[in-house]
DNA sequence: CGACAATTTGACTCAAGTCAACTAGGGTGG
DNA sequence: CCACCCTAGTTGACTTGAGTCAAATTGTCG
């Protein structure tokens, strides 16, 4: 998923607000100045810690910002027409989320927490302000929502025509990939989402996705105990997934 | 799908690069004073009309504009793991795309004419400098990739859990609701695509959307003759999709 | 230590896919 | 102008992957 900034360094000195940040190597636009960056720092606000079940913002309400995950792990989903949940994304720390909302004045999509996270908060009309007067930061946001769709698209591929086994590794892939990224372990790690998060976002009921877990399993492709994952052979998890899926 | 601007006035004088065009009513960004409106178009290359299969870009091609349908109909896709194709979306004429190569510097989709066809190209480089002095364009813009996000993730709940009569249903009140909005007929109109890329796009098989559409026919909700749809119950349709579809 | 929620497993069903044959258009060249 | 060909579309018969229903098991939290 969109990071607010492409995986860099960040040679600048630290501001107060992102200071204590694990992530502000990966979560501060590049080619930024000190002063510029300051500026940007002082528009970001740094929410309270949420609980597991907390909303960020729930679908209808007004769109003011958008948001970036500091820690823990949330969803966005969208109800359908018949009044369920449609999971759109996963957001693990780094990634940006609520992009949905930017069109129009409320957000289509409701945000929750999937366990205790802490989210930074982006006003956007400020942040547009910012953007007129720092080029590589308007420059930076268009790719970040170019990116968004990509991904979005990516996702659609998925669901469009891909088997029960090929969605689940496809997802365990990118899971995989996210951690990397984060200079976690990408083969051992937790899920932070439910089964039935998982088949709700591949578009799978709970039972498929459990058998398809089992079936891995037996295969010796991964190792499943609970929502503890560890991948055994991510070449032969690419093999199946055919591609790898930026979720 | 997204259109460079929301549907409304446009009482500057046109220019000549736009002043052909039966779209300009609902293609020119609004709030736009006229000699920005004049830089802007300055940027905007018409390019030669296209025929049939032809190919506006390509994946892997590098990147450099976006671009707007001014007549006729195309599609963009993706090739999936195993080298198919993966229609993405539709553009019909006021519609813009080409976003999804927005971040990194190649397209990943291609986009080809469905018929005779005639797109306008907008330098991306040129005009996020345009951007930069011209706020309500900035703005524009970042409302025009936030509406293509919205649509992607609404495509991703269609394609997600809907059965095949919820599919079609949804992609001809999709269609519908473009021609209304071109002020041409929303319940009679030709479909640009075949009936394999129905079933493409929507996640289907021909046979299966051939059938569907038989099946509309019979139940008296719409009359199908090759691509010549005439929706009879517009009602009766949104029942079945159960939502509107900004495809 | 319960009580409830999440997960797994099994048996059965069905919507959509596959395979195959047939029909209808839409050009093209003679 | 028409015969022919080729592609797009339709229809039918059969198969199957994933959903549904149901029951057992495990995990979690108050």
């Amino acid at each position: 998923m969109s990071r607010i900034c492409p995986a860099g360094h960040s040679t600048s000195a630290q501001q107060p607000q992102c200071d204590d940040c694990a992530l502000n190597p990966i979560c501060l636009p590049m080619a930024v100045s000190d002063a510029e960056l300051h500026r940007l720092e002082d528009i970001i606000q740094r929410g309270r810690p949420l609980q597991r079940g907390d909303h960020v913002f729930r679908s209808g309400d007004h769109f003011e910002s958008i948001f970036a995950v500091r820690s823990g792990a949330l969803k966005t989903y969208r109800l359908t027409p018949d009044g369920d949940e449609q999971i759109m994304g996963f957001h693990l720390p780094g990634e940006m989320f609520g992009l949905g909302g930017l069109d129009g004045h409320v957000h289509p999509n409701t945000a929750v927490a999937l366990e205790t996270s802490s989210v930074c908060e982006v006003p956007f009309e400020r942040m547009e302000g910012l953007a007129l007067e720092i080029p590589s930061l308007q420059h930076h946001m268009f790719r970040l929502l170019g990116r968004e769709i990509g991904a979005d698209e990516q996702l659609l591929v998925l669901l469009s025509k891909r088997s029960a086994e090929e969605r689940i590794a496809a997802l365990l892939l990118s899971l995989s990939a996210r951690f990397r990224r984060r200079n976690l372990s990408p083969t051992r790690f937790r899920l932070p989402m439910s089964r039935g998060d998982i088949g709700n976002f591949l578009g799978l009921v709970v039972e498929t996705v459990s058998r398809v877990f089992t079936r891995l399993q037996a295969q010796g492709i991964i190792e499943v105990h609970g929502k503890d994952v560890h991948i055994l052979k991510l070449d032969a998890l690419g093999g199946i997934a055919g591609t790898q899926v930026e979720v």
